[in-house]
DNA sequence: TCGTCACATCCAGAAAACACAATATGATGG
DNA sequence: CCATCATATTGTGTTTTCTGGATGTGACGA
């Protein structure tokens, strides 16, 4: 079995998710995409009452960070929640910071760095 | 069972912690902590080659955001990597993005607004 | 070709985060 | 009481992020 070798640094994934989710604003716009559904651009900047030109930006930022996906139909762009790679990005950060903290306590020594 | 209705928003503990973790600086901090071990101010500002002022403001950002916890003895104040509420966040986090994004795939029609 | 639609990008200005030096706090030792 | 140690807080300048208006892009419809 390939370890991997769960690292004490984040992984390039969680960094991004992180950078992502960490705007207040943007966790907000995530609270639109419940249940899976797919958003334009237009939509979200109303349901927001943000510019049009700020929410391009933020979900942009989230897709760089790897928490949304778009899909381009004609003229409109749909964005909606990557699972998979939001998932990707939480259990690299589950498992560095499992690795890196003792999962149990009480300094176990299992030291790893 | 109480279902704890996994709610669409983000608990407090995980905005918390996202906030304290999105910044670069603060994410290779956490990586001294490694294996459980404890930190003063100093051990951390000389190891980061970093003024003391602002490791100070950057560990206390961490302790609100749940991710450290810190004990005086007298003089010098120790920080450690809190586990406990560390994997309170990540649980919380992924609870609730996956409440809010289909945990499978394909709008499963389960919306959650 | 011209106008429009949906979105992206550019360009300010405003707000927030970051870093350092300096100062404050609070407890200990002489 | 005074000096010192470890940390917290304040003040200031710098850099980054956020936001809206204006402009650019690509594809459609008349």
């Amino acid at each position: 079995m390939t370890m991997t070798s769960t690292s004490i640094e984040l992984s390039d994934e969680a960094r991004g998710f992180l950078k992502a989710m960490a705007s207040e604003t943007r966790q907000r716009i995530m609270e639109l995409f419940a249940g899976g559904i797919e958003l334009t651009v237009n939509e979200v900047a109303e349901r927001m009452s943000l510019a049009q030109s700020a929410t391009s930006t933020h979900l942009a930022t989230l897709r760089d960070g790897g928490v949304l996906s778009s899909r381009r139909e004609w003229k409109t762009v749909y964005y909606r929640a990557d699972s998979a790679r939001i998932g990707k990005a939480l259990s690299d950060l589950q498992a560095t910071l499992q690795a890196c903290c003792p999962p149990d306590d009480r300094a176990t020594g299992a030291s790893c760095s």
